[in-house]
DNA sequence: TTTATAAAAGAACGAACATTCATTTATATT
DNA sequence: AATATAAATGAATGTTCGTTCTTTTATAAA
């Protein structure tokens, strides 16, 4: 039997999420897509079920890329401040060299298709977050919170800042570029905020 | 000659919004639209130019809203303190009282057509924010920090919180409710890292 | 009451859409 | 070398899309 092409499941992939952050997902289509990935539209239904599935799987995909690179050198057993530096930087860094993949995400995730793909979201990476935060509790080097509050103080500056250094634009519309002075400045808000 | 029907464009307007929430912009289709809001299709272009002016103008008309219930009793000479604290409780408040429309701006804000729609963003609102941060800043009452880096400390967590309240799911897809406590602990963690 | 005019409607347009069908092509196994 | 089989294709499917055309309707001004 014929073998599969890998390159063409992957072409499809990186084309399809080009095409998202360029058009929006009305933007997205399966004959224009095929054109640009250079396949035939029915060669996109042999790696996925329908253009649902295309987009759930792209999600997924990138999530588990992201998750992988967020987690690099990090330890749930590290102190507060260590991991806390150590997973903002990983985050920073992902973002800044994956600005496609970022843009994707972000679309994605304030989407209908959020629900859909929510369920597969990896749950080791969830499990490990909440011991680090736990840990870091009862060690006493972060005031007691709920998870999602500390999530959002944490890491919600940095992801609105990224944002803004993707589109090249701040506040009011002024040129905006992220640099590490600024990340750096961030990090030690949010570790003044977080510390008891 | 014929008076315009204002119901028909608040109608418009209304299950345009709807039915971007449910289904995303490419839920959004103009004749299903038209039977939705109870009216023909041709009548949707007497109010709008065509689809992406619609949106547009969904996106326009929202941001007012939420600009100006935002700066209900704020003054840009408050103390730092006062101020931001106003401005928090009107951004949370209208948040929850107005979720669809939140829900809306969200998916816009990360958009193609958010390129389109900035440069009718109110340009009042951005400068008496501006001048906020500028006298805290002169007063010593806030660490001085470039605007964007202000802005994603201060409102950002409570943006995250909201959009989980939102969806009721927090982080690894726990159950979650945003109250008055942990509004008012984030508010503190905020105020902790941003002032002197 | 008549007239002028914009609002509103419904049917219709070609274009583009997601998906599938019938056929050809490449390769691993025999 | 022959066979079996899944990959890959291009054309075609019926459907839905955004938008416009022509006609009818309501009302402000005459």
């Amino acid at each position: 039997m014929r073998t599969r092409d890998e390159n063409k499941e992957a072409a499809i992939r990186e084309e399809a999420i080009k095409m998202i952050v360029k058009a929006g997902f009305d933007g997205l289509s399966m004959q224009k897509l095929a054109k640009a990935a250079d396949v035939s539209p029915a060669t996109i239904y042999i790696y996925f079920k329908d253009r649902e599935d295309l987009i759930i799987q792209l999600w997924t995909g990138e999530m588990e890329k992201m998750a992988a690179a967020t987690l690099e050198g990090f330890d749930a057993a590290m102190s507060f401040e260590e991991g806390l530096r150590v997973q903002w930087m990983n985050r920073a860094n992902y973002f800044m060299n994956n600005q496609l993949s970022m843009h994707f995400m972000e679309q994605i995730k304030y989407s209908p298709y959020e629900n859909l793909s929510r369920k597969k979201m990896n749950q080791t990476f969830i499990s490990i977050q909440g011991e680090f935060v736990h840990n870091a509790i009862k060690r006493k080097e972060l005031v007691k919170l709920p998870l999602e509050v500390y999530w959002s103080v944490a890491y919600a500056p940095l992801y609105q800042l990224v944002k803004m250094h993707m589109t090249g634009r701040g506040l009011a519309g002024r040129d905006f570029k992220l640099d590490d002075k600024m990340m750096e400045q961030t990090l030690q808000l949010v570790l003044k905020a977080l510390k008891p």
